[in-house]
DNA sequence: AATCACCTACCTACCGTTAGGTAGGGAAAC
DNA sequence: GTTTCCCTACCTAACGGTAGGTAGGTGATT
């Protein structure tokens, strides 16, 4: 329907992805789409929003995402497509790894998107914090790598940031897991 | 002697692990340092030399802390010393993370800042890639990880990015390391 | 007739940068 | 011992450019 409209989406995060999401310009993207920079303004009412629901579209892709692993059984499993997930991401600019660009400028970015933001890295971080706690009660498999080294590395990947918040809601996590497995 | 120069510098640094390199002014420096913005350009002919400044004076700094480090005998201790480093780096903005912190906007950075970035990369790289050489041969220890967890690891704490160039730098030391790894 | 999708033209704010000037100090000339 | 000269360390004011955003119009679709 709205082809310009997903095409604009597209082409900014591609832009986002690769520049920042203070790194690109409506005029670059308009250029881009092959429209004017106004024209952007009829869908979105602001960068702002433009950037909101960038994210919110990743959120909905990982709850996606998360959805279509669900036919894997083991928590292991889905922990190491998560992880060869990450992996990939790294080598190409593809989708998901929002997070991971975003982190870095977060403390300029407008609160709506801080506040969004916020939301996907909670997606995932209690998804892998379900799954460890499922492993850990449910005796179903035993991890390779201790629930610390998991998660520390999941930390170390997503915290690429001075966030102090954020940080410390890692911490409280993994601090939980941590103690969780000691007392079994 | 110049001490508004250092304080320019101090006060650029704090900025930019704060908000990125594109992300303050001029304007917010000055007005940081109690000066006007266009003072700062008797001290630093454009943003750009600024910058390679900074990334500059955090070679210096690593040199420095590699040195100091030296009176550490095994590698194994060099290495957790430099993990512990960044892990308390997440937490709070100090030194040297600048890497962290720029590899998002790498794309969007000037010509010599990304140069000096690689070089500020491949100095912590070279020295790891060193670190776990030496050990490997001369079998003064034994890793508690294998060394392609530890490089994979570092290369995920570094490559939050989408610059391939020094990825792929990063996928051939990781490939030689276990290369090397198998042959033994 | 109204709505949609897009346009041109323009605005304000701020960016890095430059031009040109000034206050004060130290060294040398008179 | 005052004058001359140049230096450093700032300043004010403005530049060209670009950012996000707005007002108002046009032509096609409904």
């Amino acid at each position: 329907m709205t082809d310009t409209r997903e095409r604009i989406i597209e082409t900014a995060r591609e832009l986002m992805l690769t520049k920042g999401f203070n790194g690109f310009s409506f005029n670059e993207i308009a250029g881009k789409v092959g429209i004017r920079k106004a024209s952007i303004f009829h869908y979105f009412v602001s960068k702002e929003k433009l950037g909101v629901e960038l994210i919110r579209n990743d959120r909905e892709r990982f709850a996606g995402w998360v959805k279509r692993k669900e036919s894997l059984e083991k928590p292991e499993e889905k922990l190491e497509e998560y992880f060869s997930l990450l992996k990939r991401l790294f080598g190409s600019n593809d989708q998901i790894c929002t997070l991971c660009i975003l982190f870095a400028e977060y403390t300029i970015l407008p609160k709506r998107m801080q506040e969004e933001m916020k939301g996907l890295y909670n997606d995932e971080i209690r998804w892998i914090a379900f799954l460890l706690e499922e492993g850990l009660h449910s005796k179903v498999y035993t991890f390779k790598e201790t629930p610390k080294e998991i998660v520390r590395r999941v930390g170390e990947v997503l915290f690429q940031n001075h966030n102090k918040e954020i940080y410390e809601k890692f911490c409280f996590i993994y601090g939980k897991v941590h103690y969780t497995n000691e007392e079994k």
